[in-house]
DNA sequence: ATCCTTACCCAACATAGTGTTGGTTATCAT
DNA sequence: ATGATAACCAACACTATGTTGGGTAAGGAT
Protein backbone atom coordinates (compact mmCIF):
# COMPACT_ATOMS: atom_id res chain seq x y z
CA UNK A 1 0.00 0.00 0.00
CA UNK A 2 2.84 2.43 0.65
CA UNK A 3 3.25 4.05 -2.09
CA UNK A 4 6.16 6.74 -3.01
CA UNK A 5 3.61 9.30 -0.95
CA UNK A 6 1.77 11.51 -2.57
CA UNK A 7 3.61 14.98 -2.11
CA UNK A 8 4.89 17.11 -5.04
CA UNK A 9 7.94 15.83 -5.29
CA UNK A 10 10.38 18.80 -6.97
CA UNK A 11 11.13 17.37 -10.79
CA UNK A 12 13.18 14.90 -10.02
CA UNK A 13 14.08 14.03 -13.51
CA UNK A 14 17.64 14.15 -13.33
CA UNK A 15 18.47 13.69 -9.79
CA UNK A 16 22.00 13.24 -10.23
CA UNK A 17 22.83 12.74 -6.61
CA UNK A 18 19.57 14.01 -5.49
CA UNK A 19 19.37 11.23 -2.57
CA UNK A 20 19.32 14.03 0.30
CA UNK A 21 15.37 14.73 -0.78
CA UNK A 22 13.39 15.01 2.68
CA UNK A 23 9.64 16.27 3.18
CA UNK A 24 10.97 18.44 5.97
CA UNK A 25 7.61 18.21 7.28
CA UNK A 26 4.56 18.49 6.02
CA UNK A 27 2.20 21.06 7.74
CA UNK A 28 -0.18 18.94 9.41
CA UNK A 29 2.56 17.85 11.68
CA UNK A 30 4.32 21.17 12.86
CA UNK A 31 0.55 22.07 14.30
CA UNK A 32 0.13 18.68 16.12
CA UNK A 33 3.30 18.29 16.85
CA UNK A 34 3.21 19.86 20.35
CA UNK A 35 0.24 18.67 21.43
CA UNK A 36 2.89 15.37 22.67
CA UNK A 37 2.08 15.89 26.32
CA UNK A 38 -1.25 14.41 26.43
CA UNK A 39 -1.15 10.67 27.22
CA UNK A 40 -4.03 9.71 24.46
CA UNK A 41 -1.50 11.06 21.94
CA UNK A 42 1.30 9.11 23.05
CA UNK A 43 -0.60 5.71 23.85
CA UNK A 44 -2.07 6.27 20.70
CA UNK A 45 1.58 6.50 18.47
CA UNK A 46 2.81 3.93 20.90
CA UNK A 47 0.32 1.35 19.78
CA UNK A 48 0.67 2.27 15.84
CA UNK A 49 4.18 1.85 16.24
CA UNK A 50 3.99 -1.59 17.42
CA UNK A 51 1.32 -2.31 14.82
CA UNK A 52 3.29 -1.08 12.42
CA UNK A 53 6.87 -3.29 13.40
CA UNK A 54 4.45 -6.30 13.45
CA UNK A 55 2.16 -5.98 10.25
CA UNK A 56 5.75 -4.71 8.49
CA UNK A 57 7.42 -8.22 9.88
CA UNK A 58 4.65 -10.38 8.75
CA UNK A 59 3.68 -8.91 5.71
CA UNK A 60 6.08 -7.02 4.26
CA UNK A 61 6.08 -3.31 3.60
CA UNK A 62 3.36 -2.73 0.65
CA UNK A 63 1.27 -6.17 2.27
CA UNK A 64 -0.78 -4.19 4.47
CA UNK A 65 -3.39 -0.98 4.44
CA UNK A 66 -4.28 1.71 6.73
CA UNK A 67 -7.21 -0.25 7.89
CA UNK A 68 -5.15 -3.10 8.38
CA UNK A 69 -2.75 -1.21 10.74
CA UNK A 70 -5.62 0.67 12.38
CA UNK A 71 -7.63 -2.51 13.07
CA UNK A 72 -4.24 -4.37 14.26
CA UNK A 73 -3.43 -1.27 16.76
CA UNK A 74 -7.01 -1.62 17.77
CA UNK A 75 -7.59 2.47 16.52
CA UNK A 76 -9.89 4.70 14.67
CA UNK A 77 -9.18 4.50 11.15
CA UNK A 78 -10.02 8.44 11.31
CA UNK A 79 -7.52 8.74 14.46
CA UNK A 80 -4.45 7.53 12.51
CA UNK A 81 -5.22 10.97 10.15
CA UNK A 82 -5.13 13.02 12.86
CA UNK A 83 -1.14 11.95 13.07
CA UNK A 84 -0.01 11.03 9.99
CA UNK A 85 -0.29 12.43 6.49
CA UNK A 86 -0.28 8.97 5.24
CA UNK A 87 0.95 5.61 5.24
CA UNK A 88 4.68 6.92 3.11
CA UNK A 89 4.70 9.40 5.89
CA UNK A 90 4.47 7.27 9.18
CA UNK A 91 7.28 5.16 7.02
CA UNK A 92 9.23 7.95 7.02
CA UNK A 93 9.15 9.48 10.18
CA UNK A 94 10.24 5.89 11.55
CA UNK A 95 12.99 5.56 9.10
CA UNK A 96 14.17 8.96 10.11
CA UNK A 97 14.04 8.04 13.68
CA UNK A 98 16.63 5.09 12.89
CA UNK A 99 18.42 7.86 11.38
CA UNK A 100 18.82 10.58 13.49
CA UNK A 101 19.50 7.85 15.97
CA UNK A 102 22.58 6.41 14.11
CA UNK A 103 23.54 10.02 13.49
CA UNK A 104 24.85 10.29 17.35
CA UNK A 105 28.04 8.51 15.96
CA UNK A 106 28.57 10.86 13.51
CA UNK A 107 31.12 12.59 15.09
CA UNK A 108 33.11 10.20 16.62
CA UNK A 109 32.80 8.19 13.27
CA UNK A 110 34.43 10.82 11.15
CA UNK A 111 36.76 11.17 13.99
CA UNK A 112 38.23 7.50 13.55
CA UNK A 113 41.85 7.81 13.21
CA UNK A 114 44.63 5.93 11.19
CA UNK A 115 45.80 5.33 14.46
CA UNK A 116 42.98 3.28 15.77
CA UNK A 117 43.03 1.23 12.36
CA UNK A 118 47.14 1.03 12.68
CA UNK A 119 46.08 -0.67 16.13
CA UNK A 120 42.90 -2.87 14.62
CA UNK A 121 45.54 -3.90 11.91
CA UNK A 122 48.05 -4.92 15.16
CA UNK A 123 46.15 -6.62 17.80
CA UNK A 124 42.72 -6.79 16.39
CA UNK A 125 40.42 -3.97 18.30
CA UNK A 126 38.23 -2.54 16.58
CA UNK A 127 37.58 1.18 17.40
CA UNK A 128 35.04 1.20 20.36
CA UNK A 129 32.72 3.91 17.82
CA UNK A 130 32.18 0.68 15.28
CA UNK A 131 31.24 -1.72 18.03
CA UNK A 132 28.39 0.99 19.48
CA UNK A 133 27.00 1.34 15.89
CA UNK A 134 26.32 -2.59 15.53
CA UNK A 135 24.97 -2.19 18.73
CA UNK A 136 22.32 0.40 17.36
CA UNK A 137 21.73 -1.14 14.76
CA UNK A 138 20.84 -4.61 17.06
CA UNK A 139 18.78 -2.04 19.06
CA UNK A 140 16.50 -1.00 16.39
CA UNK A 141 16.77 -4.62 14.25
CA UNK A 142 13.92 -5.75 14.20
CA UNK A 143 12.38 -2.34 12.09
CA UNK A 144 15.89 -2.47 10.21
CA UNK A 145 16.13 -6.02 9.16
CA UNK A 146 12.95 -5.56 6.82
CA UNK A 147 13.94 -2.25 5.77
CA UNK A 148 17.13 -3.11 4.69
CA UNK A 149 15.97 -6.58 3.44
CA UNK A 150 14.86 -7.72 -0.40
CA UNK A 151 11.26 -6.31 0.62
CA UNK A 152 11.85 -3.08 1.99
CA UNK A 153 13.01 -0.18 1.34
CA UNK A 154 15.62 1.22 -1.16
CA UNK A 155 15.58 5.09 -0.77
CA UNK A 156 15.90 4.03 3.07
CA UNK A 157 18.80 1.99 2.26
CA UNK A 158 20.30 4.35 0.08
CA UNK A 159 20.28 6.63 2.90
CA UNK A 160 21.66 4.53 5.23
CA UNK A 161 24.83 4.51 2.99
CA UNK A 162 24.61 7.79 2.24
CA UNK A 163 24.22 9.24 5.67
CA UNK A 164 25.78 6.28 7.80
CA UNK A 165 27.94 3.88 6.27
CA UNK A 166 29.56 6.76 4.22
CA UNK A 167 31.36 8.61 7.49
CA UNK A 168 33.23 4.91 8.32
CA UNK A 169 34.07 4.79 4.71
CA UNK A 170 35.41 8.56 4.62
CA UNK A 171 37.59 7.76 7.83
CA UNK A 172 39.00 4.47 6.70
CA UNK A 173 39.82 6.07 2.80
CA UNK A 174 41.69 8.78 5.24
CA UNK A 175 42.91 11.37 2.50
CA UNK A 176 44.33 8.84 0.10
CA UNK A 177 41.49 9.34 -2.28
CA UNK A 178 39.19 11.66 -0.23
CA UNK A 179 41.40 14.18 -1.83
CA UNK A 180 42.34 12.93 -4.12
CA UNK A 181 40.77 15.23 -7.42
CA UNK A 182 40.15 12.34 -9.81
CA UNK A 183 36.80 11.37 -10.76
CA UNK A 184 37.47 7.91 -9.35
CA UNK A 185 37.25 9.36 -5.89
CA UNK A 186 33.21 9.22 -6.14
CA UNK A 187 33.40 5.98 -7.20
CA UNK A 188 35.52 4.66 -4.39
CA UNK A 189 33.47 6.19 -1.87
CA UNK A 190 30.50 4.50 -3.46
CA UNK A 191 31.94 1.30 -3.77
CA UNK A 192 33.24 1.06 0.16
CA UNK A 193 29.56 2.94 1.14
CA UNK A 194 27.69 0.06 -0.62
CA UNK A 195 29.78 -3.19 0.28
CA UNK A 196 29.89 -1.85 3.64
CA UNK A 197 25.38 -1.44 3.42
CA UNK A 198 26.24 -5.21 2.13
CA UNK A 199 27.65 -6.29 5.08
CA UNK A 200 25.22 -4.88 7.55
CA UNK A 201 22.26 -6.21 5.19
CA UNK A 202 23.55 -9.51 5.47
CA UNK A 203 23.73 -9.47 9.24
CA UNK A 204 19.94 -8.79 9.06
CA UNK A 205 19.86 -11.67 6.63
CA UNK A 206 21.86 -14.39 9.20
CA UNK A 207 19.12 -12.50 12.07
CA UNK A 208 22.45 -10.77 13.71
CA UNK A 209 23.66 -14.13 14.68
CA UNK A 210 27.39 -12.21 15.40
CA UNK A 211 27.61 -10.20 18.23
CA UNK A 212 28.47 -5.71 17.82
CA UNK A 213 32.10 -7.13 18.64
CA UNK A 214 32.48 -9.77 16.08
CA UNK A 215 30.67 -8.12 13.17
CA UNK A 216 32.94 -4.55 13.83
CA UNK A 217 35.77 -6.81 13.71
CA UNK A 218 34.56 -8.69 10.24
CA UNK A 219 33.49 -5.01 9.10
CA UNK A 220 37.54 -3.77 9.63
CA UNK A 221 39.09 -6.98 8.92
CA UNK A 222 37.24 -7.01 5.21
CA UNK A 223 37.59 -3.56 4.55
CA UNK A 224 41.40 -3.50 5.04
CA UNK A 225 42.16 -6.59 2.99
CA UNK A 226 42.31 -7.00 -0.35
CA UNK A 227 40.82 -9.97 -2.06
CA UNK A 228 43.91 -10.15 -4.44
CA UNK A 229 46.55 -10.24 -1.45
CA UNK A 230 47.66 -13.75 -2.33
CA UNK A 231 48.31 -12.62 -5.76
CA UNK A 232 51.00 -10.84 -6.76
CA UNK A 233 50.42 -7.26 -7.80
CA UNK A 234 52.36 -4.63 -9.54
CA UNK A 235 50.33 -1.90 -7.23
CA UNK A 236 48.89 1.37 -8.12
CA UNK A 237 48.32 1.08 -11.95
CA UNK A 238 44.86 1.87 -10.91
CA UNK A 239 44.02 5.70 -12.76
CA UNK B 1 0.66 1.74 -7.51
CA UNK B 2 3.09 -1.11 -7.44
CA UNK B 3 2.21 -3.03 -4.87
CA UNK B 4 4.48 -5.69 -3.98
CA UNK B 5 2.11 -8.41 -5.50
CA UNK B 6 -1.01 -9.24 -4.36
CA UNK B 7 0.13 -13.29 -4.33
CA UNK B 8 -0.10 -15.62 -1.66
CA UNK B 9 3.48 -15.10 -0.35
CA UNK B 10 4.36 -18.26 1.64
CA UNK B 11 5.29 -17.45 5.52
CA UNK B 12 7.94 -15.26 4.78
CA UNK B 13 8.12 -14.51 8.45
CA UNK B 14 11.59 -15.44 8.77
CA UNK B 15 13.25 -15.89 5.23
CA UNK B 16 16.78 -16.09 6.39
CA UNK B 17 17.99 -16.25 2.58
CA UNK B 18 14.89 -16.23 0.65
CA UNK B 19 16.07 -13.78 -1.83
CA UNK B 20 15.24 -16.59 -4.74
CA UNK B 21 11.51 -16.62 -4.12
CA UNK B 22 9.96 -16.46 -7.49
CA UNK B 23 6.43 -16.37 -9.02
CA UNK B 24 7.18 -19.05 -11.86
CA UNK B 25 4.01 -18.64 -13.64
CA UNK B 26 0.83 -17.03 -13.04
CA UNK B 27 -1.51 -19.11 -14.65
CA UNK B 28 -2.93 -16.34 -17.02
CA UNK B 29 0.11 -15.97 -18.40
CA UNK B 30 0.87 -19.43 -19.64
CA UNK B 31 -2.62 -19.67 -21.30
CA UNK B 32 -1.90 -17.07 -23.46
CA UNK B 33 1.75 -17.24 -23.27
CA UNK B 34 2.00 -19.09 -26.61
CA UNK B 35 -0.20 -16.69 -28.59
CA UNK B 36 2.87 -14.29 -29.12
CA UNK B 37 2.33 -14.87 -32.91
CA UNK B 38 -0.03 -12.40 -33.76
CA UNK B 39 0.91 -8.97 -34.92
CA UNK B 40 -1.31 -7.56 -32.38
CA UNK B 41 -0.63 -8.94 -29.57
CA UNK B 42 3.08 -8.18 -30.44
CA UNK B 43 2.44 -4.36 -31.35
CA UNK B 44 0.75 -4.06 -27.71
CA UNK B 45 3.33 -5.38 -25.46
CA UNK B 46 5.46 -2.92 -27.40
CA UNK B 47 3.83 -0.58 -26.68
CA UNK B 48 3.11 -0.99 -23.33
CA UNK B 49 6.93 -1.26 -22.65
CA UNK B 50 7.70 1.93 -24.35
CA UNK B 51 5.01 3.94 -21.58
CA UNK B 52 6.27 2.05 -18.77
CA UNK B 53 9.35 2.82 -19.27
CA UNK B 54 8.42 6.36 -19.90
CA UNK B 55 6.64 6.74 -16.66
CA UNK B 56 8.76 5.15 -14.47
CA UNK B 57 11.58 7.53 -15.42
CA UNK B 58 9.28 10.46 -15.10
CA UNK B 59 7.11 9.46 -12.09
CA UNK B 60 9.27 6.86 -10.48
CA UNK B 61 8.08 3.16 -9.30
CA UNK B 62 5.12 4.24 -7.30
CA UNK B 63 3.83 7.17 -9.56
CA UNK B 64 1.33 5.92 -12.00
CA UNK B 65 -1.53 3.48 -12.06
CA UNK B 66 -2.83 1.21 -14.78
CA UNK B 67 -4.93 3.86 -16.19
CA UNK B 68 -2.06 6.04 -16.68
CA UNK B 69 -0.16 3.00 -18.30
CA UNK B 70 -2.48 2.48 -20.98
CA UNK B 71 -3.45 5.87 -21.47
CA UNK B 72 0.49 6.75 -22.20
CA UNK B 73 -0.01 3.53 -24.36
CA UNK B 74 -2.96 4.27 -26.25
CA UNK B 75 -4.34 1.01 -25.22
CA UNK B 76 -7.38 0.06 -23.76
CA UNK B 77 -7.31 -0.59 -19.80
CA UNK B 78 -8.79 -3.61 -20.25
CA UNK B 79 -6.64 -4.96 -22.79
CA UNK B 80 -3.71 -4.57 -20.17
CA UNK B 81 -5.14 -7.27 -18.09
CA UNK B 82 -5.57 -9.52 -21.20
CA UNK B 83 -2.15 -9.52 -20.69
CA UNK B 84 -0.37 -9.03 -17.34
CA UNK B 85 -2.38 -10.07 -14.05
CA UNK B 86 -1.11 -6.76 -12.39
CA UNK B 87 1.35 -3.74 -12.25
CA UNK B 88 3.86 -5.66 -10.60
CA UNK B 89 3.27 -9.02 -13.08
CA UNK B 90 4.83 -6.78 -15.47
CA UNK B 91 7.41 -4.73 -13.67
CA UNK B 92 8.48 -8.36 -12.46
CA UNK B 93 9.02 -9.73 -16.27
CA UNK B 94 10.47 -6.66 -17.35
CA UNK B 95 13.07 -7.34 -14.04
CA UNK B 96 13.17 -10.90 -14.98
CA UNK B 97 14.17 -9.57 -19.24
CA UNK B 98 16.87 -7.85 -18.00
CA UNK B 99 18.13 -10.44 -15.57
CA UNK B 100 17.76 -13.37 -18.12
CA UNK B 101 19.71 -11.07 -20.89
CA UNK B 102 22.69 -10.62 -17.78
CA UNK B 103 22.71 -14.09 -17.05
CA UNK B 104 23.63 -14.43 -20.66
CA UNK B 105 27.38 -13.93 -19.46
CA UNK B 106 27.19 -15.93 -16.66
CA UNK B 107 29.20 -19.12 -17.35
CA UNK B 108 32.54 -16.64 -18.64
CA UNK B 109 31.95 -14.37 -15.55
CA UNK B 110 32.24 -17.54 -13.62
CA UNK B 111 35.14 -18.44 -15.95
CA UNK B 112 36.92 -15.70 -15.28
CA UNK B 113 40.77 -17.04 -14.65
CA UNK B 114 43.60 -15.28 -11.92
CA UNK B 115 45.69 -15.25 -15.23
CA UNK B 116 43.09 -12.67 -16.10
CA UNK B 117 43.31 -11.06 -13.21
CA UNK B 118 46.90 -10.96 -13.17
CA UNK B 119 47.21 -9.54 -16.65
CA UNK B 120 45.18 -6.95 -15.53
CA UNK B 121 47.57 -6.25 -12.64
CA UNK B 122 50.46 -5.79 -15.35
CA UNK B 123 48.89 -4.02 -18.39
CA UNK B 124 45.27 -2.87 -16.95
CA UNK B 125 43.33 -5.25 -19.22
CA UNK B 126 40.14 -6.07 -18.20
CA UNK B 127 38.62 -9.00 -18.81
CA UNK B 128 36.93 -8.62 -21.70
CA UNK B 129 34.13 -10.17 -20.30
CA UNK B 130 33.54 -7.44 -18.11
CA UNK B 131 33.28 -4.98 -20.51
CA UNK B 132 30.70 -7.08 -22.50
CA UNK B 133 28.51 -6.50 -18.63
CA UNK B 134 28.75 -2.86 -18.75
CA UNK B 135 27.49 -2.83 -21.88
CA UNK B 136 24.34 -4.98 -21.34
CA UNK B 137 23.85 -2.71 -18.46
CA UNK B 138 24.05 -0.21 -20.49
CA UNK B 139 21.67 -1.48 -23.34
CA UNK B 140 19.24 -1.22 -20.29
CA UNK B 141 19.99 1.77 -18.82
CA UNK B 142 16.74 3.58 -19.28
CA UNK B 143 15.05 1.52 -17.05
CA UNK B 144 17.98 -0.46 -15.07
CA UNK B 145 18.92 3.38 -13.82
CA UNK B 146 15.90 3.97 -12.16
CA UNK B 147 15.39 0.03 -11.03
CA UNK B 148 18.27 0.57 -9.19
CA UNK B 149 18.01 4.11 -7.88
CA UNK B 150 16.58 5.08 -4.33
CA UNK B 151 12.87 5.31 -6.17
CA UNK B 152 13.67 1.37 -7.80
CA UNK B 153 13.03 -1.86 -6.41
CA UNK B 154 14.79 -3.03 -3.70
CA UNK B 155 13.90 -6.72 -4.81
CA UNK B 156 15.90 -6.26 -8.16
CA UNK B 157 18.97 -4.53 -6.57
CA UNK B 158 19.03 -7.74 -4.46
CA UNK B 159 18.62 -10.13 -7.38
CA UNK B 160 21.27 -8.01 -9.64
CA UNK B 161 23.88 -8.24 -6.38
CA UNK B 162 22.88 -12.33 -6.09
CA UNK B 163 22.30 -13.66 -9.30
CA UNK B 164 24.94 -10.85 -11.39
CA UNK B 165 27.75 -9.54 -9.67
CA UNK B 166 27.95 -12.23 -7.38
CA UNK B 167 29.47 -14.41 -9.99
CA UNK B 168 32.11 -12.19 -10.58
CA UNK B 169 32.95 -11.52 -6.80
CA UNK B 170 32.96 -15.31 -6.39
CA UNK B 171 35.60 -15.28 -9.79
CA UNK B 172 37.71 -12.77 -8.10
CA UNK B 173 38.29 -13.93 -4.90
CA UNK B 174 38.58 -17.44 -6.50
CA UNK B 175 39.26 -20.11 -3.54
CA UNK B 176 40.58 -18.15 -1.46
CA UNK B 177 37.57 -17.65 0.39
CA UNK B 178 35.48 -19.60 -1.34
CA UNK B 179 37.08 -22.92 -0.25
CA UNK B 180 37.30 -21.06 3.40
CA UNK B 181 34.72 -23.24 5.66
CA UNK B 182 34.80 -20.01 8.17
CA UNK B 183 31.24 -18.23 8.57
CA UNK B 184 33.76 -14.84 7.54
CA UNK B 185 33.58 -16.58 4.29
CA UNK B 186 29.89 -15.76 2.80
CA UNK B 187 30.57 -12.12 4.67
CA UNK B 188 33.21 -11.88 2.27
CA UNK B 189 30.91 -12.34 -0.17
CA UNK B 190 28.28 -10.18 0.53
CA UNK B 191 30.45 -7.66 1.54
CA UNK B 192 31.82 -7.80 -2.88
CA UNK B 193 28.98 -8.18 -4.32
CA UNK B 194 26.96 -5.59 -2.81
CA UNK B 195 30.40 -3.25 -3.15
CA UNK B 196 30.22 -4.36 -7.16
CA UNK B 197 26.23 -3.17 -7.21
CA UNK B 198 27.34 -0.20 -5.61
CA UNK B 199 29.80 0.44 -8.41
CA UNK B 200 27.07 -0.07 -10.77
CA UNK B 201 24.05 2.12 -9.04
CA UNK B 202 27.04 4.78 -8.90
CA UNK B 203 27.47 4.67 -12.72
CA UNK B 204 23.81 4.98 -13.31
CA UNK B 205 23.48 7.90 -11.24
CA UNK B 206 26.90 9.30 -13.04
CA UNK B 207 24.21 8.78 -15.97
CA UNK B 208 26.62 6.21 -17.26
CA UNK B 209 28.85 9.03 -18.82
CA UNK B 210 31.98 6.53 -18.34
CA UNK B 211 32.09 4.14 -21.12
CA UNK B 212 31.86 0.37 -20.68
CA UNK B 213 35.83 -0.05 -20.57
CA UNK B 214 36.01 2.71 -17.96
CA UNK B 215 33.65 1.18 -15.82
CA UNK B 216 35.63 -2.07 -15.89
CA UNK B 217 38.75 -0.65 -15.20
CA UNK B 218 37.44 1.23 -12.74
CA UNK B 219 35.75 -1.78 -10.97
CA UNK B 220 38.42 -3.91 -11.34
CA UNK B 221 41.11 -1.51 -9.75
CA UNK B 222 38.61 -1.23 -6.73
CA UNK B 223 38.07 -4.63 -6.43
CA UNK B 224 41.82 -5.58 -6.37
CA UNK B 225 43.32 -2.51 -4.44
CA UNK B 226 42.98 -2.35 -0.65
CA UNK B 227 41.92 1.16 0.98
CA UNK B 228 44.69 0.55 3.74
CA UNK B 229 47.67 0.34 1.29
CA UNK B 230 49.35 3.31 2.37
CA UNK B 231 49.63 1.68 5.82
CA UNK B 232 51.82 -0.62 7.32
CA UNK B 233 49.66 -3.92 7.69
CA UNK B 234 50.60 -6.98 8.92
CA UNK B 235 48.64 -8.95 6.80
CA UNK B 236 46.09 -11.71 7.57
CA UNK B 237 44.76 -11.38 11.04
CA UNK B 238 41.41 -11.35 9.79
CA UNK B 239 39.69 -14.01 11.67
C1' DA C 1 -11.14 -13.37 -51.35
C1' DT C 2 -13.27 -15.70 -47.65
C1' DC C 3 -13.93 -17.36 -43.22
C1' DC C 4 -12.83 -18.12 -38.66
C1' DT C 5 -10.22 -16.92 -34.92
C1' DT C 6 -9.02 -13.70 -31.61
C1' DA C 7 -7.23 -9.47 -29.92
C1' DC C 8 -8.99 -5.17 -29.06
C1' DC C 9 -12.43 -1.72 -27.64
C1' DC C 10 -16.11 -0.02 -24.67
C1' DA C 11 -19.19 0.33 -20.91
C1' DA C 12 -20.33 -1.18 -16.75
C1' DC C 13 -19.79 -3.38 -12.41
C1' DA C 14 -18.47 -4.73 -7.61
C1' DT C 15 -14.85 -4.19 -4.57
C1' DA C 16 -11.39 -2.01 -1.83
C1' DG C 17 -8.70 1.67 -0.19
C1' DT C 18 -8.04 6.64 0.51
C1' DG C 19 -8.46 11.02 2.75
C1' DT C 20 -11.92 14.04 4.80
C1' DT C 21 -15.93 15.65 7.43
C1' DG C 22 -19.24 16.60 11.33
C1' DG C 23 -21.08 15.20 15.45
C1' DT C 24 -20.55 12.65 19.70
C1' DT C 25 -18.28 10.65 23.68
C1' DA C 26 -14.59 9.97 26.76
C1' DT C 27 -10.36 11.34 28.66
C1' DC C 28 -6.88 14.56 30.06
C1' DA C 29 -4.70 18.65 32.38
C1' DT C 30 -5.34 22.20 35.55
C1' DA D 1 -15.45 20.86 38.09
C1' DT D 2 -14.64 22.48 33.70
C1' DG D 3 -12.82 23.63 29.39
C1' DA D 4 -9.87 21.57 25.98
C1' DT D 5 -8.97 17.95 23.01
C1' DA D 6 -8.18 13.36 21.46
C1' DA D 7 -10.52 9.34 20.10
C1' DC D 8 -14.61 7.32 18.20
C1' DC D 9 -18.14 6.57 14.64
C1' DA D 10 -20.60 6.93 10.42
C1' DA D 11 -20.69 8.68 6.25
C1' DC D 12 -18.92 10.81 2.22
C1' DA D 13 -16.66 11.53 -2.50
C1' DC D 14 -13.03 9.90 -4.93
C1' DT D 15 -9.68 6.94 -7.13
C1' DA D 16 -8.00 2.65 -8.54
C1' DT D 17 -8.53 -2.22 -9.13
C1' DG D 18 -9.77 -6.43 -11.44
C1' DT D 19 -13.56 -8.54 -14.00
C1' DT D 20 -17.43 -9.11 -17.21
C1' DG D 21 -20.15 -9.37 -21.63
C1' DG D 22 -21.03 -7.87 -26.13
C1' DG D 23 -19.70 -5.60 -30.23
C1' DT D 24 -15.90 -4.44 -33.67
C1' DA D 25 -12.11 -5.08 -36.50
C1' DA D 26 -7.79 -6.84 -37.58
C1' DG D 27 -4.99 -11.08 -38.34
C1' DG D 28 -3.96 -15.73 -40.12
C1' DA D 29 -4.97 -19.77 -42.81
C1' DT D 30 -6.99 -21.96 -46.66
Amino acid sequence: MIKSSTLPVPSQELQTAAYGQQLTDSGLRTETSRQTKDRRSLRTKRLLKEAFAQLIDERGLDGFSVGDLTDRADINRGTFYAHYHDMPDLLHLFEEEIIECLTCLKPRIQAVTITQLLAFARNGTPPQVTVELFELLQEHGSLLRVLCGPNGDAKFQAHLRDRVCIDLVRSVLYDKYTRDPKPLTEYYIAYYASAMLGLIQHWFVRNMKESPEEMAHILLSVMMLRPGDHIELKGGNHG
